[in-house]
DNA sequence: TTATTATTGCAAATATGTCGCAATTTGTTA
DNA sequence: TAACAAATTGCGACATATTTGCAATAATAA
């Protein structure tokens, strides 16, 4: 059993979940370099249900062990900075309300010297927070 | 005609594209303070089918007008820092090519912050740079 | 107004995600 | 190892989201 497979194992038996095959199989979808999207997923698992794929990553999600990634489908939609300001957001995991962070002249000036030191001139960058609302998180 | 909506009618006219009825009633949609989920979209413009929506949304975001956004449910799915690294990518307009960002303990403290003054309890956070890396600048 | 072309509406097809329940697998106990 | 209880999965049906072809409509220019 690899590395990962046996921290998978000990952080299913912490909740007393099981390690089973579908499980690993998945898990093993995700070491590849590249994040996965869902077809994907079932692509590469061909030996594992499509609707078990999505309780497996659903379980995954909780656990902490794998994370979304933006590229695609849900999303939500605003007019870019020509058409409107420029600013952060914050999306509730729990009821999907996203909240409106206002530019910050700390975090932009932290990005730049960032993107300084690798050479970088950054033109703009989006950046979203996760987690939950204040009216969820009580 | 709205600022806006002048903005947009050049932004069309640049590309042999024509102002219509239905791409100013999305236009007018999106001027609201939240971004939209596409079915807010689709509420909001009931006399637009559903099927013109998603073309004249797909055509802007080819035109810079508006931009995705990532909110919690979403589409690639990566391994998180404890089963893996957690880090930025800065992308380059130019070449395409992404730059591994180390995640920076000033950026993620001031995050938190920002999150606290809004009641929300941040869980994961995703940032994304985009302009021109060290080779493709000079 | 008319012709030409771009856009849209409609309806059907495809893709994505969820649910209940029976069948299977896993862990436990003997 | 056998047998049981609980957890997990597969299956199929359902619900929702997105795309596509094509005919109908609306916009532009003459």
């Amino acid at each position: 059993m690899t590395n990962v497979a046996e921290q998978l194992q000990k952080t299913l038996q912490g909740k007393g979940l099981n390690l089973t095959r579908p499980r690993l199989l998945v898990l093993g979808a995700m070491q590849y370099k590249e994040p996965q999207t869902m077809a994907q997923l079932v692509t590469i698992c061909p030996s594992v249900n499509r609707a078990s794929i999505y309780r497996i990553v659903t379980l995954f999600e909780k656990l902490g062990i794998i994370q979304r990634l933006q590229t695609g489908w849900k999303y939500k939609l605003e007019l870019t900075n020509e058409f409107h300001v420029h600013h952060h957001h914050a999306t509730c995991d729990n009821c999907g309300q996203t909240i409106i962070l206002a530019e910050d002249s700390i975090l932009e000036k932290r990005l730049s010297e960032i993107s300084e030191t690798k050479g970088f001139k950054m033109r703009s960058h989006q950046l979203e927070l996760s987690g939950l609302c204040a009216a969820c998180s009580v």
